[in-house]
DNA sequence: AACTATTCATAAGC
DNA sequence: TGCTTATGAATAGTT
């Protein structure tokens, strides 16, 4: 289509070849451009002119990424980079994690058991055993120290009440006082206090519990017990 | 082009639109090739039909991955980095959701329970108690179907010990052996087996328990019963 | 899918 | 590069 017919093979001149680059380029671009119109297709377009120039055409309302995309879910064939291939076989690992664990979850609930062959049940039934008794000792444990907690507190009034009943009754500590306030340490429990205080956090972490009002009617009915001081007021 | 100009706009005669896409598409494509070879350019061309329907060109000698990659560090544009953000974006949604399981499922094994408060503890150990319910729901019924499969056996192969016998002793089954039977049949428990035939699948379902020599020793000890005919042997 | 009348693209020349 | 023009290619509408 021009003056005379022309064989398709490289245009040795330079100068000649650089001209019909630019003409058939243009070309191309309009066509695109019309066949997206025209026909309702997404198209794109990458030129590079053999000195390395970039000449690109994209359909509107979407971009090359999108239509690379959309090449790569298509054609089956990678385009993008080794990152993004790791990108994305780190995505189907976890993928598969996920599904893997969220299938033992359903089990752990005794959600679809159908499957399994009565081996499973019994490995599972065993995981919830052993789950239930590592938690109930946990609970124990919770339950203990906050017995331990209440009994401190207790012997903590009980000292504070007679530091303010004898400073009441002779107006400063006196030697006797002292004395009286040493037996009074011993016979109370009161080493659990010197303890507490030596594992720093923890202090904070009891009293915490103490502080929780909830936390008795949430005791499992299993390690639920009477109080040993059914009297004793709880402070305000 | 053609018999009569046309109005660069989308081709509302769908046939009409379908034939125009192919010609045009291949125009472009042979274009694309061409401008290839004449100028010594690099292309890459990809169209998708409005169905969707992708085809594509790209310039011998290289893939359209080494020209998008060019294309890049030509542009300045990065392509990928949008799916890229979307790709790291679902890592993290995945990830998370990972991590979240594994903390649930760790929990219902009774593991990493210090950081939860009591409420959370009786939260797990509800779940645990109620995984642990419809988990023995389930032995259940698999430990039913046995026993229901093995009555069924106990009746035939009493059944078939009787036909034997009879057999045996007259050379033919006579009126009254078939009574006999008859009120054998009804004395065993033989409706079992007319129901599970009537239940197409399950009768393979329930042999195959039968088969399966470790299915008692896996019954967990609290649906362990003992045998009601003790001197049942097995078949070898 | 083929045909063909037309329009379009473009090679060569300036 | 841009413009012109002759010519071959592409293709719209038809069969």
């Amino acid at each position: 289509m021009g003056r005379g017919k022309i064989e398709i093979k490289r245009i040795e001149n330079s100068t000649n070849r650089q001209v019909t680059f630019s003409k058939r380029r243009a070309g191309i671009l309009k066509k695109a451009r019309e066949i997206g119109v025209l026909c309702d297709a997404q198209v794109g377009v990458v030129i590079f002119s053999s000195a390395g120039k970039l000449y690109d055409y994209c359909s509107p309302k979407t971009t090359l990424s999108r239509i690379l995309e959309k090449y790569q879910t298509n054609s089956g064939k990678i385009l993008w980079d080794e990152k993004h291939k790791r990108l994305s076989a780190e995505i189907d690992r976890i993928k598969k994690e996920n599904d893997d664990m969220q299938i033992e979850l359903r089990h752990m609930k005794g959600e679809d058991l159908n499957s399994l062959q009565p081996k499973e049940l019994i490995a599972i039934e065993e995981a919830l055993q052993n789950g239930l008794t590592n938690l109930r000792d946990k609970q124990m444990d919770h339950w203990r120290m906050h017995r331990r907690n209440e009994r401190m507190l207790e012997d903590e009034h009980k000292l504070l009440a007679f530091r303010v009943s004898s400073n009441f009754s002779q107006g400063s500590f006196t030697e006797t006082s002292m004395k009286a306030e040493s037996s009074l340490k011993s016979s109370l429990c009161f080493q659990h206090q010197q303890d507490a205080k030596l594992s720093g956090g923890m202090r904070e972490l009891e009293l915490g519990y103490h502080h929780d009002r909830e936390f008795t009617s949430q005791m499992p009915f299993t390690f639920r017990v009477q109080p040993s001081h059914p009297n004793l007021q709880e402070d305000k």
